[in-house]
DNA sequence: TTGTCAATTGTCAGCGACTGACATTAGCCT
DNA sequence: AGGCTAATGTCAGTCGCTGACAATTGACAA
């Protein structure tokens, strides 16, 4: 209590250092043994006795079993947020979306070698949509982006999401289109990051016109 | 091998009979432990107990814990998907999704009666959304739905969806603003069949709008 | 009716995910 | 060096879930 709020050290630490390494190694471990053997095939004990801790330790760091496949995509996440919130107050929403993803796409690269490389995140994602457990959960994480993407989204335009459905209206289309752009990426064959981009793109390009009503006089 | 295929009496039997009455015996029980005592707090051997039934003999009627949770929903997907086939052909796409779903939410009510009463369907609904296990359940189930509506509107418009974007992209925003829809209803206090049906009659009509690019000058 | 066949169920053993409790180790700070 | 606390290991136990085998029970023909 009377202690200058020490706060489990700042970033220095040789304690933080030790865990951040031994996390990371979690998350790597765990993402070549799912893609090498399958999800549903490795056990958590598997992936602590490759990093050589005991599987206590494992869950002292994953709630479950599941979230170490999404540790990644957590970083990923937040990239988007940070870069929704600096769009630009005069794009219209769904601009705003749209380039936030894009700029996303180009930068998160880098940010995500510095954990696996990025091969082996690609696999990952792939293994995820090929793995029912694992989609189920990535969906529910995926709603819970949506519900703050709508506060943003409102926020942006001075509108109050409990009142004004347009903002969650609109992030429920848009993460729905977003997510179709990436499954039908992961059954593809090019697993590049160029190629989600540009499908991304092309399939955002697309939701003005699906909603319109006639199909047939625009082939 | 030489049988004339007796496969299991098409209806009548006893047998048949006993097992309608065992499946619906352990959806009402499970419903009822799930909505009282919350899902996590329920144990499959509680469910098989108050049904008089082995855990083991549970699990010869259901695959997880889960799936019984959403026994009841499974009927008006299927209901939904009929409702959607009949629609006229001359219809545009979304109006047809919307008027499907119109005439489900009219017509469903009867059915569920059948098995367990409609306002512990109701609750069981809410339990659902406010369970995180069971919500990402119930997202990757109507995800696998969205793939069939759109192949089904796929197949009105004479489109292949695997060609056109399009079908996809529409039933992805579609199927967003439903999922919305329902989880607005959920944290609401009405909670009637009338309540859900009006607030997605609104919020379809707001999909339009919500796309386009100027929502401050139509407020 | 009775006996045979097949479907349904119960029992049991066992794996894997996960958790609480407590002992042990190891960084940190004076 | 020595005490403090965070991190880890160990252990026991619960719960979801499955395969294997035995016991029961409806179906159907002789």
């Amino acid at each position: 209590m009377a202690t200058p709020t020490p706060q489990t050290a700042p970033t220095g630490g040789l304690r933080e250092r030790k865990k951040q390494r031994t996390r990371d190694a979690l998350i790597r471990a765990a993402l070549e043994l799912f893609t090498e053997q399958g999800y549903d095939a490795t056990t958590v004990d598997e992936i602590a006795e490759v990093v050589d801790v005991s599987q206590r330790t494992y869950f002292r760091y994953f709630a479950n079993k599941e979230d170490v496949a999404f540790a990644v995509q957590e970083m990923v996440e937040a990239r988007f947020l940070e870069e929704l919130s600096a769009r630009p107050a005069a794009e219209a929403p769904l601009t705003a979306l749209r380039s936030a993803v894009m700029v996303a796409w180009d930068e998160i690269g880098s940010a995500i070698e510095s954990v696996i490389p990025l091969e082996l995140h690609m696999r990952s994602y792939q293994m995820i949509e090929s793995t029912p457990a694992l989609v189920a959960v990535h969906l529910r994480r995926s709603s819970e982006l949506e519900e703050q993407i709508a506060r943003l989204i409102a926020r942006r335009e001075g509108l109050d999401v409990d009142t004004d459905p347009r903002p969650r209206v609109l992030v429920a289309a848009f993460s729905g289109v977003m997510r179709v752009a990436g499954k039908v990426w992961g059954e593809g064959q090019d697993c590049s990051v160029a190629s989600i981009r540009e499908l991304t793109e092309s399939y955002l390009d697309h939701i003005g016109p699906a909603i319109a009503d006639d199909w047939r006089s625009h082939p």
